[in-house]
DNA sequence: TTGTTTTTACCCACTTTTCCCCACTTCACC
DNA sequence: GGTGAAGTGGGGAAAAGTGGGTAAAAACAA
C-alpha cells in the first residue's frame, strides 16, 4: 500500500499541466504506474488516486444497484466528477478544465500526500481553510482522532 | 468490467448525430466494441448500454416472472423503447428521434459515465435535478460510497 | 410493379484539442 | 563547480470533434 506524504507546489502551465511531484511519484506502487483517477474531493479540493487504490473504490461501486433510485444517484454523481488520466512523457498531470475550474486551481497547484490518496488544492483555498483551523484548535482535533479510545474498534476496522 | 465515469458534452448535429467522447470509448469492453443498446432511462436521460454489459440486463430481465402482472409490465415497457444502434466512421451515435424528444435533448447532449452504463441528458434536464444536488448532499454521497458501512451487505450482494 | 420521397450511412473537409517530442532552466547532490 | 534529475515552456503531429454532400437503401404512393 502506498502512504503519500509532503507538500509540493508546482505550477500549472496554460495546457493545464502539472509536473507530478518527484517523491510522490516514487512512493507509487509499481504496477499502478502512472495511472490516476482524478476527482472532486470533500473540500474545494481534488482527490488523486493511484490506479491500485482506486480499485478499491470501483469494488465498492459495483456493489451498489443501479436500478434503485439512490443507487443510480450515488453512482452518477459520484463518478460524473471522476476522470481517469495518466502521466505524460515529463511526468506531468493533464488537470481537466471544469476540475480546475471547480477547485479554483489557476497558475499554481499544491500536493499534498495523505496516506492512500493525494490532494491538490488552489493556494487560495488551502490558505482559506488553514486559517479557520488555529494550532490549538489542531492539537484537540488531533487528540480526538489519535489519542486512546480505540480507532480500529470505533471504526469497524 | 467496464467503469464509466466522467462528464461529456458534446453538440448534436441537424441529423441526430453525437460524437461518442473518446475517454468512454476507451473505457469499453474489447469485444463489445462500437455496439450499444439506447433505452429510455428511470430519469427523463437515456440510458446507454455496451453489448456486453446489456447482456447482464436481459440475463436479469430474462428472470422476471412473466406471469404476474407487474413482471409483464415491466419487461414490456423497458423493453419497448429500446434500440440497438453502433457507432459510425467518425465514431458518432445515432441518436433515434423518439429517443431524443422524450429525453428534451435538442442542440446539445451530455454524457455521464455511470459506472456499468452511460446517460445521456439534455442540458435543461440535467440543471433541474441538478438544482437538488448541493455540496452537502455530495458530501452525504461521498461518504456512502468510500465511507466504513458495508454496501455489498446493504444492497443484498 | 414502378417512380418518388425519405432515411441512412459513408465519405470528405475543416477546426479544435490532445499528446508527444525537443529544448531550456533550475535545483539537489556529489 | 559539475552532473544529473526535476521542473517548465512551446511547436508540431495526430486524434477528436463538427458539419455537410452524396449515393445506396428503405419507405411510401400511384
Amino acid at each position: 500500500m502506498p502512504s503519500f506524504k509532503g507538500e509540493y507546489e508546482h505550477s500549472v502551465d496554460a495546457k493545464g499541466r502539472v509536473a507530478f511531484p518527484a517523491k510522490l511519484r516514487k512512493a507509487l506502487n509499481p504496477d499502478a504506474q502512472e495511472n490516476f483517477t482524478l476527482l472532486r474531493g470533500l473540500e474545494p479540493c481534488l482527490y488523486l488516486y493511484p490506479k491500485d487504490e482506486w480499485e478499491q473504490v470501483e469494488r465498492k461501486l459495483s456493489g451498489i444497484n443501479s436500478f434503485t433510485k439512490q443507487g443510480r444517484t450515488v453512482k452518477r454523481n459520484f463518478l460524473r466528477f471522476a476522470e481517469d488520466l495518466s502521466l505524460d512523457k515529463q511526468n506531468r498531470i493533464p488537470l481537466p478544465s471544469h476540475l480546475m475550474n471547480w477547485a479554483a486551481i489557476d497558475g499554481t497547484a499544491i500536493f499534498i500526500g495523505s496516506g492512500e490518496r493525494i490532494e491538490i488544492w488552489s493556494p487560495e483555498k488551502l490558505e482559506e481553510v488553514d486559517s479557520n483551523l488555529s494550532f490549538e484548535s489542531y492539537q484537540d482535533l488531533f487528540e480526538q482522532v489519535m489519542g486512546d479510545n480505540d480507532l480500529e474498534e470505533a471504526n469497524g476496522g
